[in-house]
DNA sequence: TTCTAAGTGCGAACGGCGTTCGTGTCAAGT
DNA sequence: ACTTGACACGAACGCCGTTCGCACTTAGAA
């Protein structure tokens, strides 16, 4: 070792030890970013391999398969859901609180929500938290197990659709976009009012963009139901 | 035309002419019926192709382009739920036969609520009717406009997240299901109890196979929920 | 009857995908 | 100094959606 490298192996060498090892948990934060940037649908192994300067094959060593990979993403994005310290007097604000998290955290990960869908009763470590602090606040509450276990599904299952539907554009382009806004409105304009009188009748309100308003209208129903099981 | 066509020609006029002609509805059929028996996965513009005899590029002279072609199935689909007869006295109850129509018609084509998920407020024929249906219920039943409004999106919603849920494992072969259903049993079974205690208790509860007791308490509670805005 | 133009059918190709295989590389242990 | 084992990854396989351009059919004009 008395010579020095030469120039190419130094670059090389240099290249390979500054960059970050490869392991599980930059493969599953750099999938996440890149959803993040582009859509879930951009995700790729050779695009995540990509954005690490290294090849698909790599990954391959450190997660199953493209699908155990999303599930990693997932559990990571439930991780962010902030949990409430369980406080039974105000049982219907935390759950309220808790849905709104849950909307907002998957708002941010668009793509994460379609996630959801396909992976039936996520099981990682962050999500099973979260199901025991809902737990503990439905029958906490004074709600029977079977309901409180019945429950803990819908208001998860809520704010993920509402999740979906809000983030299911999020690959389109502007012009995608607009041209379906109008071909809706073209469409609705062209109704005939005597078979559809009510749809009419109750266009402004439907078009009226409360998302939010909304969303808050399905959670005090939620909550309005779930009141008339308690004790 | 004194003279019969040579036999190689009459083969090709017969084959030409049993077949049926390609148009936007065998498509359409076609790939539903792909998608019932093989998963919406199977259904790529090539094997619903094959499945016509012809090649992938003959598809694109009836329909834009896959999304479209899903698109289409999801209106023929939501043709199949049954429309009541609206009777205002009986609202509650023909609201939620509705929403157990709807869920036994996307529980019967595996895969299209996937394709909800997708598609922002579907807006062919058959969606509509459906639309206007339930607004004369929920506006017969004396709920204002805008709670209606609200109401309307939460009903699909409801059994479309529920049949999303039952068919996201379709594609499943046996083995994986049970490779799965064993692995959350260890890993339920190895929950430390200090740390999940309601998880644990109700765990029995959770695990009983009783799906439709879970659909229709969902129901009951929107239903519960809406009462409490009538009038 | 013959010619032509329009429309349909479709093989081939492009660029991308998930995943596997087998080779290459290199550090740690002997 | 040599072996071993773990990691890295280029190349390839068989899919995918979509486009292009050519072959073929056929309806109407001449």
């Amino acid at each position: 070792m008395s010579v020095p490298d030469p120039p190419w192996q130094q670059r090389a060498a240099r290249k390979r030890s500054a960059k970050r090892p490869l392991d599980t948990d930059v493969i599953v934060r750099t999938a996440l970013e890149l959803t993040d940037r582009e859509g879930l649908d951009a995700v790729s192994m050779r695009r995540v391999a990509q954005e690490l300067g290294t090849g698909a094959a790599s990954l391959y060593a450190y997660v199953r398969n493209k699908s155990e990979l999303q599930e990693l993403m997932l559990d990571l994005v439930i991780g962010e859901v902030p949990l409430p310290e369980p406080d039974p007097a105000r049982w219907e604000e935390q759950l309220k609180q808790f849905a709104r998290d849950q909307l907002r955290v998957f708002t941010a990960h668009p793509g994460m929500a379609q996630v959801v869908a396909r992976t039936p009763a996520p099981t990682g470590p962050n999500a099973l938290q979260v199901t025991e602090t809902m737990l503990t606040l439905l029958r906490g509450a004074g709600l029977p197990d079977r309901i409180a276990a019945f429950a803990v599904d819908l208001l998860a299952l809520y704010p993920n659709a509402i999740a979906l539907e809000r983030t299911a554009d999020f690959a389109l382009t502007d012009g995608e976009r607009d041209e379906r806004m109008s071909q809706v409105e073209d469409y609705f304009a062209a109704l005939p009012a005597e078979r559809f009188p009510n749809l009419l009748a109750i266009l402004p309100v439907m078009m009226s963009d409360e998302g939010e308003e909304r969303f808050e209208f399905g959670l005090e129903l939620i909550m309005r139901g779930l009141r008339s099981w308690v004790e």
